[in-house]
Formats: structure tokens, C-alpha cells, sequence
DNA sequence: TAGATTGTTAATCGATTAACAATC
DNA sequence: TAGATTGTTAATCGATTAACAATC
């Protein structure tokens, strides 16, 4: 247990938790490994044996309570606190990430909104205002930031992503279409909604 | 070759696809193996074993020629053709959606948007104008669409991808929160920020 | 009790990795 | 030739699945 998780194992305890918590908002209290499979695409067995590795969480004939399931699993993935993350980019992409309450469900909290545009700053995005972005290296260390999300044009995205690693980010989420050179020591995701379109339309076409 | 891919197999080839793309757009001619393990975090002997399973693309001592692998990935993937796609919701994440070039570069072409918002309609979104959602029916039958984007607001998501459904729409790109009920040969991809972060905060924490 | 669903086993399949000869 | 990188093998590990007893 005090292993640490595989990456599929935490990368399908984290689809639990989105589909709970969810699951939860729609007023339901129980939900079987079944209803979950339908939601996530992973097979029910697959999830009955990730959560039964930590636990007997389930009631046979029943399913598992939503709450206490919740509750431990954001025990094995540690991820009760509260996280502080950056946003670059207050264009529409950001105003749309950050009016959004997908991060607020989870304990990530937007902490600083920045974009080099003197126009925007000082708007008011998600619960701040835009700061300047010269206030960027203040801020990621006053706030304990560790996650930055670039909601910038491509071309702007790797000189955001160099300041943000400047700063001491070890997490980028890249909304850019851009490649991003990072040091070995910084993860990177990059969001590409045509990746998973263009596998999509595959198995729909075979 | 006949045979379907599996899916790691279409998911993992979409993203070679994807980085082969941008280092074309930025300017390169060649990749090695390793530099598009760099980018896509897969390892890469599995890069290798994958494309070598459908010929000999690559040059011992040289790497993969950009502009022939990718023409190679898209015959494999099956998407050399046009595909168009329809976008509901044309809020601040609708626009952005429409105006990147990220569907626009695979291929995929944004061929309508819809609105409820009477005062939304008519105005210029990507390149094309926002329709009324009562159109929604026709335009999937005249434009042959068979992909869904929804960016609506969580309530509105499951009326939205009923309507999609019921229009023959067999894929949905959900970019919101909700969770979607949909038959057994619909497929919903929800996208969903949160969860990647939440998995990569528990390897950085550990 | 009857029905439902978990927890677990066992068997299979695909992914991952190191290693290295082939060859550009 | 020397250096680099592919293509391929072999070994290991994790994911997937069916099946079913346990039990709520």
C-alpha cells in the first residue's frame, strides 16, 4: 500500500473519481462496478479489482456507497488537499477553463490568471482578476503553485511554458497545439481533442 | 493488414500523427524513435515495434522522413479524407474550439454550430455562422455528420447529446462535466482536464 | 428465499523494456 | 570507417476477461 500506484492504476482511479463525483451531483447514492463500466468504457472486472486491491469497499448484491467510495479513493490517490494552479492565457480558452467548475469539484483551486495582453489585466476570470504577467515568478512562489495550464496561441506557448519552468512548475498542461521542450524533470500533458477525434472515427469507419 | 487495430495501437499511432504534424510545422524533415518518445511520453522501442509491424519506414542511422510517415500513419488510421463535425454550444468554449486549427490541420472540418441562444445565431464562429439548434437535424443529414462536440453548460449536456443521437450522430466529444446516456453504439469520449491533473499530482506528490 | 453484485481466481493477451544485430 | 538509429527478438509485466463462489 505503500507502494506507488502504476500509471494505469491511478489514471483509472482518477476516471472514478470524476465519474463519483458526478454520479453524486446527479443525487445517486449507490453505483455498481457496472453502471461505472458504462460510464469510464473500462471493464467492470478491471474496476472491481483496481478497488478491491485496497480495500473491501463494496456491499455484495448492493454496489458501493458513493460517498465512502469517494472518500477512500482520494485517500489512495492523496489528493484531499487543496492544490494551487496558474493559468497563462486569458483569451476564450481560458475564460472557458476557468468559468468552469471541473477543477473547483477536485480540489484545484485557479490561483492566478495571467496574460501579457495590458488590456486584460485586472479583468475579473473565474474567481480573480487577470494579474500582469510580469507578477508571474511573485505569485507561483507566494502561492505555493506547482501546475501551470497554457491556454495560449502555439506560438506563444513555449516562452510561457520556459518562464513557468523558470518559476519552479513541475506540471504543464498544454492546451496549445505546440510541442513543448521542457527539462526532464517537468511533466507535460497536452490536451488534443483531434487525437482522440481522429481514433474515434476509426473504429467507427472499420 | 486487414485486421482492425487494437485500440492502444490507433490511440498510440494518432499520436505519432499529431507530433509528426507540428515538428513538420516546425520546419522539420526527419525524427528519430526517441524524439517522439520525448513528446508523446511513450517509450520508444514501442514507437518502433508499432510502425515496423506495417512496413519499413525508417532509416537505420537517419530516423523517420515527417512528410512519409505521416502520409504512411494516415493510410493505416484511414483518415486521409475529410470529416465534418458539428459544434453544440457557441459559448466562450465553443468559440475556442472553432477557432483553433487543431481539427482544421487532421483534417476535420467544423460544418456547423449550434445555439439556443437566439441572440448567439448568425454570428461568424470559426469560418462558419452560428445556426439555429431547430436546424440541427437537417444540417447533420445534408453535411453527412456523424461527430458531436458538445460545449454547452452541464445541464444542457444530456438534451444536447439526445438530440445529437437522435440524428444519427454515432460520436460524441463531451466537454462537460455531465455523464452522458447514450445507446450502445453511440460513443462518448468525455474530456475531462481534471482527472489527467488529479493522476499527475499523485506522481509528483510521491 | 431469490436476485444481484462483489471479491477473487485463473487463463490469455497486449504493452513494455532491454538488448543488439543490421545497416544507413 | 565511426556513429547513430532502426527493426526485431525475447523476457517480463500489467491489463483484460470469463467464470463463479461468497454474501448482501
Amino acid at each position: 500500500m505503500a507502494d506507488r500506484l502504476t500509471v494505469g492504476v491511478a489514471a483509472r482511479l482518477s476516471r472514478y473519481l470524476q465519474v463519483l463525483t458526478q454520479a453524486r451531483k446527479m443525487g445517486k447514492m449507490r453505483i455498481s462496478s457496472q453502471e461505472i463500466a458504462e460510464y469510464t468504457n473500462i471493464n467492470a472486472t478491471q474496476i472491481r479489482r483496481d478497488l478491491s486491491a485496497f480495500g473491501k469497499f463494496g456491499k455484495r448484491g448492493v454496489g458501493y456507497n458513493i460517498d465512502s467510495l469517494l472518500g477512500e479513493i482520494r485517500k489512495i490517490l492523496r489528493t484531499q488537499g487543496q492544490h494551487n494552479i496558474a493559468l497563462v492565457g486569458a483569451g476564450r480558452l481560458g475564460q472557458a477553463i476557468a468559468s468552469s467548475p471541473i477543477f473547483a469539484e477536485h480540489g484545484i483551486n485557479i490561483a492566478a490568471v495571467f496574460d501579457t495582453d495590458p488590456e486584460k489585466v485586472g479583468r475579473p476570470i473565474g474567481h480573480v482578476a487577470v494579474s500582469e504577467y510580469a507578477q508571474l515568478n511573485e505569485s507561483v512562489h507566494d502561492k505555493n503553485i506547482i501546475v501551470g495550464v497554457l491556454a495560449v496561441p502555439a506560438a506563444a506557448a513555449q516562452k510561457a511554458a520556459d518562464d513557468l519552468v523558470g518559476c519552479g512548475v513541475k506540471i504543464i498542461f498544454n492546451y496549445s497545439e505546440a510541442l513543448l521542450e521542457t527539462p526532464a524533470d517537468v511533466t507535460v500533458h497536452t490536451s488534443n481533442p483531434a487525437v482522440e477525434l481522429l481514433y474515434a472515427l476509426y473504429f467507427h469507419l472499420t
